[in-house]
DNA sequence: TAGGCTCTTTGGTCATACCTTTTGTGAGTA
DNA sequence: TACTCACAAAAGGTATGACCAAAGAGCCTA
């Protein structure tokens, strides 16, 4: 426990309103707005910092809880709590959206429409941000596509990889976030039905035709071969389904595992 | 304890893989997606509960913890632990996202830009679908916006429940909800600006072009419109934060208290 | 010097007790 | 009969203390 520390994490009043945990929370999320905690940085020990808080291990351990399930904090047995790095972790994880999904029973077509909206978006940004880097990896990703036609797990993959290199193209790190939750809710649903899966060579060309797009700096032809490459996956996914059964409803155990380790 | 709680809840299994509290976690997501738990549901003491599941009290209050910071479940003191309904509390909370903005830096320029890639595509939709009654909601906020032109405070709070009602009116919960999400941090950094706000009359009548090409069903010119009018909020809010100080980094304790009580 | 063992640190879990808020019930009263 | 108030039961919130298990640092040996 450094000086440093005694001067950073002032107690919790005692005159405080609400419940002690929240008023742990938001202290520490004040300190994280006020910068004195940052991306990396390793909290000191529960023990320790809840002599410093004035409160209890296990209400200490609440609060940390809570911005665990934020993403924000993440604890490791035997090495501490650190506040997440960027690279470690979805910026927003999709398990609090795909509960909504099945606890207010958000339909597979409003869940594509978002992705439409939010990834026409990112491809007519991309076209007129990406790097020429970016446009290289974008080439690659395709590549793998192409490679693996007749693999449709691992063509899932790349699939994947190429909508977030896109994203990444854009240059917009909020919709670059917004769009890896609402697909990854998507691609859980898809996981269970990619076997059944055929006319991969189709979705590949179309992934091409919004490289060209991006690569040839036209942002509306990139909204448009992404919107018609998303409209086209919207309806093979739900012949899928209706194929074989797996639909929002019935999720697989997704995020279950992600955002909760560090590197 | 019922008896139908003894056949739903079932024992964690000895033979888990990580830690136990994410294993009730997941066990308790498990049971949502699988509609065994609906919104509204109040779940069984935890004493009670913890016994059904085989832990202890701490361990299963994280889980309650974790999923009540994803919005999920809410406590009541004295009360119990309900599953939330959609209407007790925005679908997904905005302090998450505010925590990363101010913990990798987020720019309010890209902050507005997934602002104006939402609500572009929030309000072709509404441009599409708004029924009759959603019009005519529309018209009533932009009537409080005229009458509270010299009332910065309340004319902000016309100004948030009119885009509201345009994602109601798109008809899709989804992008309603990442909207939302967005906007708040949006919202709050203007609330400490709002004050030195001029020229609202003007703002007042771009929400109403957007009224119109809504109300004309035309998706094209509500895009625009929408699109024209946030770009100018935008130029505003950043003269404003110029000429005073309030930034992205300085947020408020904005969503402290949302999304943690009932109705 | 490299590898492995051990001890310390640190989060995870458990058991228990007590406090605070909520809520319902029932006695008492108008 | 109906309304009010007070009390008690229920349920979540907090605190203590102990022990378990993983991770890491340091030492010791080959």
């Amino acid at each position: 426990m450094t000086d440093s520390n005694r001067m950073k994490f002032k107690t919790v009043e005692p005159e405080r309103r609400g419940l002690t945990s929240e008023e742990v929370v938001t202290q520490l999320r004040g300190m994280i707005h006020r910068g004195e905690l940052r991306p990396g940085d390793r909290l000191p020990p529960e023990r320790d910092l809840a002599k410093l808080l004035g409160v209890s291990r296990p209400t200490l351990r609440a609060a940390i809880r809570s911005l665990a399930a934020m993403g924000v904090l993440a604890s490791r047995q035997g090495a501490g709590t650190f506040v997440v790095k960027a690279e470690e972790s979805p910026v927003l994880d999709s398990s609090s959206l795909s509960l909504m999904a099945s606890l207010h029973g958000f339909t597979s077509g409003e869940m594509f429409e978002a992705r439409r909206a939010l990834e026409m978006a990112i491809a007519g940004l991309a076209a007129e941000r990406a790097t020429g880097e970016q446009l290289a990896s974008l080439a690659e990703e395709m590549a793998g596509m192409y490679a693996s036609l007749e693999e449709p797990e691992n063509y899932l993959l790349h699939d994947m990889r190429f909508h977030q290199m896109v994203a990444a193209a854009s240059g917009n790190r909020i919709l670059t976030a917004l769009m890896n939750m609402v697909a990854a809710v998507l691609f859980d649903a898809r996981r269970k039905t990619v076997r059944r899966a055929h006319d991969l060579k189709e979705s590949a060309e179309m992934h091409r035709e919004i490289y060209r797009a991006i690569r040839d700096r036209n942002p509306e032809a990139a909204r448009e071969t992404m919107k018609d490459h998303l409209l086209l996956a919207q309806k093979a996914q739900e012949a899928e389904v209706e194929a074989g059964g797996a639909s929002l409803n019935s999720l697989p155990d997704s995020s279950k595992d992600a955002g909760e380790e560090a590197a």
